[in-house]
DNA sequence: CATCTTTGTCGTAAATTTACTACACAATTA
DNA sequence: TAATTGTGTAGTAAATTTACGACAAAGATG
């Protein structure tokens, strides 16, 4: 039986390259595209692959959402996730959320060679890099990736100066005095170690 | 004589994808890669290429910078700029600025096939995609892109604010009066129709 | 359980940013 | 060419934001 895996991200480019290299690697196996969520989901309904290889930011969809259905269609499955550069901060979180892989973009042929042999022999694989993001961090303050680190209320509050509200509008929202919501903000840039609007942007990317 | 082509991305497996395809369009072409600006100096200086397949944004240097540099190496070269989607709004300042095409990263291969063709005729490409965004720019108020609304220190100013820097710390630098940096504040405001930094930086897009 | 840390909240004073207004020059246009 | 619009620059007063210091309640830790 062959294997067939499944490469999507929204990216013709590298769709193709992907495609490539894993026909390389994989000498054989089946390779199939797909350029956004719900493709993949569709097409591992149709009949389930082996492994799918994701970029995480694709439209129509979520990785968590996709996570389970993926898994439903066939429990053996592996996945591996292949995102940019500014999202390594999270690869522990996909990992914790079931991914058996986390590689970027700027991976070379070899990398991709042991992610494909880790996972496949069921094992987990991270890059080096990740690794040495993980280590900086748990290193740092006391937990681990950026966003843990706030509360609850910091967290909202951080996502609303993501979206450009001032603390008026902020505090007017809450409740609350702009001297507290001005607190906040001083606890999350220093919780963050940043010192603007720009900089929180960077760190938790922005959404809407 | 044989066309050398010169393909450049940050991210491996676009360069990876990239050199296959451009291998199979172009077949006889030598195809190499760099990574980064820096190494597109380098590599055209020691021997230029007839094209250069460039992602704009890239580390080590910057498009506006490289482009001289790449035409006195050369001044026959082409250069074909490969963006990812949000970069799109940019496409006509790219061309104006001497780039002969502009392909965005969804692409297909026929596509690419097609901007390889107008470009080695001496033609400029740009998508279809690009074309429409262009009519609807032009369309709505008065001048054509966001951007091209400001005025040349309006946009020094707006690039740093997206960067973070507070109206006193640009002030500074510029030796102006901070009360002169918020007047450009306001009117880059006003003429981009935003209300604060996070909508400054989505209508920028982030360079760094 | 006693203590240390984090979290949610505010007040006040100081610093920064905004809102307007203004004005000289250039460039554009009628 | 006169009139209008765009650009670079400030001043002043009002509004907003920051810096700091406080403090109680909730959690974590030895």
């Amino acid at each position: 039986m062959q294997e067939r895996i499944l490469v999507a991200d929204d990216h013709g480019i590298v769709r193709y390259g992907l495609t490539m290299m894993i026909r390389k690697l994989r000498p054989g196996a089946i390779v199939e595209e797909a350029a956004d969520y719900a493709k993949v989901i569709e097409m591992a309904q149709k009949s389930p692959y082996d492994l799918y290889i994701l970029d995480v930011t694709m439209p129509n969809g979520s990785f968590i959402n996709a996570y389970s259905l993926l898994k439903r269609a066939s429990p053996t499955c592996k996945i591996l996730i292949f995102s940019s550069l500014d999202e390594e901060i999270y690869a522990m979180r996909y990992i914790e959320s079931g991914a058996d892989g986390f590689l970027n973009k700027l991976a070379t042929e070899e990398e991709m060679k042991t992610a494909l042999e880790k996972i496949f022999n069921n094992g987990k694989y991270v890059s080096d890099a990740v690794k040495d993001a993980l280590v900086f961090y748990k290193s740092g303050k006391g937990k681990s990736r950026p966003l843990d680190q706030l509360s609850n209320r910091e967290i909202a509050i951080a996502n609303m100066l993501v979206r450009g509200k001032s603390l008026k509008e902020i505090s007017q929202e809450l409740h609350l005095h702009v001297s507290t919501v001005s607190t906040y903000k001083t606890r999350i840039f220093e919780k963050l170690q940043i010192q603007n609007i720009p900089d929180l942007i960077k760190v938790m990317g922005i959404s809407n």
